[in-house]
This record gives C-alpha cells, structure tokens and sequence, in this order.
DNA sequence: GTGGTCTAGACCACG
DNA sequence: GTGGTCTAGACCACG
C-alpha cells in the first residue's frame, strides 16, 4: 500500500505519513484498523525501521494512528478533525506556495480551482 | 521588500526567491525594474551575500530575473508563462500535499477552493 | 577520475560537470552506478566539498545524476537526451564559437568536421 | 554591425571580439578596411569606452586588428591564419565542450557534423 | 554515513 | 560598482 519515491526530495518518513493518511481519507483505511509494524513495513517497502518509527511517531502526534502496547497499531478510532488555527496556519502556508508557483505559471482562478477539485475528488472515498 | 522567518523550516534562499515571485506576481515588481544587489539585500537582511547569491541565481534559472553585467539584477521582461510539463507536475505535486492537509482537517471541498481562491485574489495586482 | 586543471579559466565545478558528463557518455559510468559522495571527491582532488555539491547539483538538475537520501549520488536511471529547443540552442552557440575560432584560423570545412569527427569518437564507448 | 546581448553570460568585450571575426571571415570586414574608434563604437552601442577597447586589444593581440596612432583602426593587412599548436589546442577545447553537450544530448555523429557543417557555411564568404 | 544550508570572508572578472 | 567562485568550516535533517 505503500509506494515511495527514494529520488524524491521529499522525506521518506514524510512519503509514508502522507500516503497513510490518504488511504485514510480514501477510506481504504478506517478506524480501528489495523497497518503493518515498524519492523514488517519497513522489510516490506526496504527501508531502515528507524524511518517508519519515525512516520508512526508523526501521525500519532496528529491522531491519526494509535498505538496499543503488545496490540499494533491501529488508525485512530476518532480522526482528529477539528480545524484548530495551528493546523488551519500550516495547511495554509503549504497552499499559499503552491497557489503561488500556479500563479506564476500563469494559470487563471479557474485552472488552479479545477486542479484543486480534481485533487479533492481523487482524495475522496469512492 | 523582504522579510524573513528564520524560525521556517524553509530555507533561506527559497523563502527569498518565493517572495519576489510574490511581488513579481502582485505587480510590485515590473519588468524591466532593478532589485536590490546581492551586496545590499544580504546586508538589509543580514545575511551572507552567497545566500542571496544562491536565491537569485534560481530566479534566474526560473526566468524571473535576469542579471546584466556590472549593472545589476532586473525583473526578466517577458516572464516565462509557458505552463510546460514539468513544472505542472510540480506544481501539482505541491497542491496535492496542501490539498491532502486541508482533506485530513476534515474540510470540505467548498472550503478548500474558498481558500484557495482567497489566496489567488490576495496574489492579485491590486 | 576527476582530474583538476586549476590553471584553467573553466571553474572547477564546471570542470566536474564536464567530466562526469564525458565518463557517462564514454560509457565508464552506466545507469545505476554510483559515485563519490560529495565529501570523498572533495577529499581526492583537494577542493572544498561545497564546490562538489554545486557541481553534482548542477549535475541533477540537468538529470545526469539522482541522489537517494542517505544512501549517495548515482548515475540517473534514464539520461536525458532529449534534444529540446532551449537545449539544443545552447549547445548550437556553443559549436558557433567553437566552429569561429577554427576558422579564424584558416582551418578549411573538412579540418572543422575532421577535428569533430575525432572528438566525437574519442568520446564514444570503446 | 554589432549587436550586443547584455543579458548574456558571455562578457561584453568577448562578444564584440566575436562579432569583428565574425565580419571578417564572411569577408564583410576585408584587409585595410578601418573599423569604429573605440570612442565610436562605445557610444554607437552605449557601453563604456573601457569594455571596448580591452575587445580591441585582444583583436590586436591576435592579429586580427591594427592600430595606426592618429589613423584609427584597420582590419590587419594579413590576417594571422597559422595554426599554431597553443590556439589550435585552444580551439579543440572549445570544440570539446560543444561536441560534448550534442553527446549528452544524443545526438549523433551525422547530427554533429550536419550542425558544423551549417555553421561553418554561414560564416563563409557569400 | 549522506547531501543541503549557511556563515564570513577572500578573490576575481567585468564594466 | 556588479555578480560568480571558492574556501573552510559549522550545523542540520535524513536514513
């Protein structure tokens, strides 16, 4: 389930938090299920396990897993969605960056909204 | 023109190249207009001349800026709007991890294109 | 491999460019290879490692190489090659320079083509 | 007669060395003809005096050009057309460089050639 | 271990 | 004056 781009600028451990909470949002992935551990994920996908620990670590500081102690881990039982200003800030300065590089490509209101409702229906459960 | 947050997790030399694409994209800057010299804007800043080095020699690969010799630096005068491919899937990339973070707050897709379109206007010449 | 010509006008990042350019062309460097860490070349041939790491940076970003997190810098698994506008423009006026100066010598066309013939093969896999 | 791209990552005075070959190998500059004074050309092609006189000078060093005090500057009576080892040496580096970047690019050897080939015709005399 | 960023400064070519 | 290169080294995140 999990695919990762080791070219990729982006963080392995970001590629994996990412990619867990998109199989959340899709749906392929709901409360109370359970994902893979440390150790079998990281033989899976061929990386260090200090690498998933620390994706494990960064989703469960965002309350989207929970891990039960001799159990494994589980998608947490309740996501947290409450839109609290800390995350509302973050999330904002990633779009503002993104927007902006549209913006300079020159792409109109429309073209950048159609990319960002054809990204919010892909993310949706189908 | 120029402010920093040294707290951001963004380097540097990204945060300045972002905000003049930011004042290039709200008309703040024209074509043909001179920005500050590596010189000058390392000390309005105070940082090392090589880090606005670095920062404007990616404006200038982007086609933003272009440098004269012994001159200056200059607002390139046609700024490349050619929405290539690669750039696309750049672009995109970025708005699938701003879209993927609005998505896990549990916004809808009214509020995410509100935002969105909120921050288009707010890159708009005024 | 890399060998520094330091009397050279060429910068040394350029003469790096250049040389990892010729090993891949010369087939010595295959897809998938890697090589030097930034730090070991740095080391080899005597200069600073950020010289390095602006010569492999070049590097990637014309997709000769690709660099894995953590592991090193490698041959990129597809180079390049094809030949876009800008691209080939570049290398054209390259040629302009070079094809002048042959001439301003006197040299006839069938020296010019001869001497690029003899370029051509020497940088041809053997 | 010429024309200046300041943009350009070639030096001012390069491209008016460049340029003055250029005339004479398309025989449009012959022996004897007198070129602009400095004072001329620096205004004609609004540059400071300075920047062409060092092109005037690196002419002069290669034979090219000839400076009769109180008379001007003339195209010289013979052009130094021996190909001596260091220029030739000098020439197959540039021609490296460029042979190099068609390579990287894929090109073959008759694509090599046909570029040469269509160079070296435009800058003969017509 | 790896590469990326940044400092503080020198030196250089160009104009 | 301008930007470009390079040094020598620190510090950092990532794996």
């Amino acid at each position: 389930m999990v695919v990762l781009d080791l070219k990729s600028n982006k963080p392995i451990y970001e590629q994996i938090v990412e990619q867990v909470k998109y199989h959340v949002i899709k749906g392929h992935l709901k409360p109370g299920d359970s994902i893979p551990s440390v150790r079998k994920l990281a033989l899976d996908i061929s990386i260090t396990p200090g690498t998933v620990a620390k994706a494990y670590q960064e989703l469960e500081r965002q309350n989207i897993i929970e891990t039960i102690r001799g159990k494994g881990t589980f998608i947490a039982g309740t996501i947290e969605m409450k839109q609290d200003d800390v995350r509302l800030a973050e999330s904002k300065k990633l779009m503002r960056s993104a927007v902006l590089e549209c913006k300079v490509m020159g792409m109109t209101e429309e073209q950048v909204t159609g990319i960002v409702k054809e990204l919010y229906k892909e993310m949706s459960v189908c």
